[in-house]
DNA sequence: GCCAACGTTGGC
DNA sequence: GCCAACGTTGGC
């Protein structure tokens, strides 16, 4: 079983909105960047862990736990010319873009905020790319060893 | 294959 | 709203 960290903007889907969800599930669509994809696509398992990251707010930080639900599949949006995430060189016979389902688990306590994770950057956290200047990352791989830390934070 | 231009992300 | 950082695109 491994660890993930996926970004969402609250204002466009947060923990929140994943927790209102029917069944608490939501496909992870729109995903439109190759190394995020094929964390998606080759090595998402089914009950793998996920930090749910608020990004570009007044207060980004880890919010809440979720867990990968599903194998991956192509990101049907990607098909449809009336999605914002429509891409025309993605052929359903040959697939461009994935995505997975997500289930939520529960909120944090609180919100570990990127400005305590950033105390961090240089010790515990430094291979995290989270912590890192400018970086852009939506979905991001986490050691079983940064999970523990992080959640020890809440 | 290089690289400038462009669009997007996301913290602040 | 600003802008640094970065990924992608497309001309050559």
């Amino acid at each position: 079983m491994a660890y993930w960290l996926m970004k969402s903007e609250p204002d466009v889907f947060g923990i929140d909105h994943l927790a209102e969800r029917p069944d608490q599930i939501e496909p992870w669509d729109g995903v439109r960047n190759y190394q995020a994809r094929n964390m998606m696509r080759d090595q998402m398992r089914p009950g793998d862990g996920v930090l749910f990251y608020h990004s570009n707010c007044t207060l980004p930080g880890v919010v809440g736990i979720a867990e990968i639900a599903t194998q991956s599949r192509p990101d049907p949006t990607a098909f449809d010319p009336e999605a914002k995430y429509f891409d025309p060189k993605s052929d359903p016979d040959n697939p461009r873009w994935y995505l997975v389902d997500v289930r939520y688990v529960r909120h944090l306590k609180r919100t570990i905020t990127l400005a305590e994770l950033k105390e961090h950057s240089a010790d515990l956290l430094k291979d995290m790319p989270l912590v890192r200047k400018g970086n852009r990352l939506s979905i991001m791989p986490v050691t079983p060893e940064q999970w523990n830390f992080i959640l020890s934070l809440e």
